[in-house]
DNA sequence: CCCTGATTCGC
DNA sequence: GCGAATCAGG
């Protein structure tokens, strides 16, 4: 595949959005996420509260005649925000009033609604309980296709955050959640109590 | 181990 | 210009 204007838009937009290169990569298709940031580099836009500072240490080995050409340019005239705290994305200008903007959810995933607890087998439930208290608790933000997805907690509290732990491969969440996210009818019927 | 972005350098 | 390999950090 080629960068083509249409996939270097929406490489912006999703870097802009604060999207990783790798879902990107993802979202593009035909690109591994080092090709991502490779471009994201050419186009000068890299900077964004990197979590790693540039780390030149290298080179050294076996390097007859190489010398460091590409240094720190200075191009940069680009008027940014500046102001990048601890990671917090959001670069999408909020067009009108933010009324009350409390769990916003991130494009792409959606999430899990929260089955109905007396739905769920007790054995199943158990185990939930059980995981829940081992829970990684992680944010929104720290969420993969990876990390189990299911809520816990209140929304609209402090008291919530996602399970987190591994998934059960190519399934949203971890072995536990799959186990009471995806129940045959067989067992759900005449299950009230 | 999983992930993240950064950099280098042969193509 | 491109991106795999590699690196460094969480």
């Amino acid at each position: 595949m080629s960068w083509t204007d249409e996939r270097v838009e929406i490489l912006k937009k999703m870097w802009g959005e604060g999207q990783s290169a790798s879902v990107i990569a993802k979202e593009l298709g035909g690109v591994t996420r080092n090709a991502v940031i490779g471009k994201v580099h050419r186009l000068g836009l890299s900077n964004r509260a990197s979590s790693t500072k540039a780390a030149p240490k290298k080179e050294a080995a076996a390097k007859p005649a190489a010398k460091p050409k590409a240094a720190k340019a200075a191009p940069k005239p680009k008027a940014e925000p500046a102001s990048e705290g601890p990671a917090t994305q959001s670069a999408a200008p909020q067009p009108t009033a933010t009324p009350a903007r409390r769990a916003i959810i991130p494009a792409g995933q959606p999430l899990p609604p929260q089955p109905s607890a007396n739905e769920i087998s007790p054995e199943a439930l158990a185990s939930v309980r059980e995981v829940e208290k081992g829970a990684k608790k992680l944010s929104l933000m720290e969420l993969t296709e990876r990390t189990c997805k299911w809520p816990i907690g209140d929304p609209a509290t402090d008291e919530f955050w996602f399970c987190g732990l591994a998934t059960q491969t190519g399934k949203p969440y971890c072995e536990a959640h799959v186990g009471v996210a995806f129940q045959p009818m067989t067992s759900r019927r005449d299950r009230r109590r």
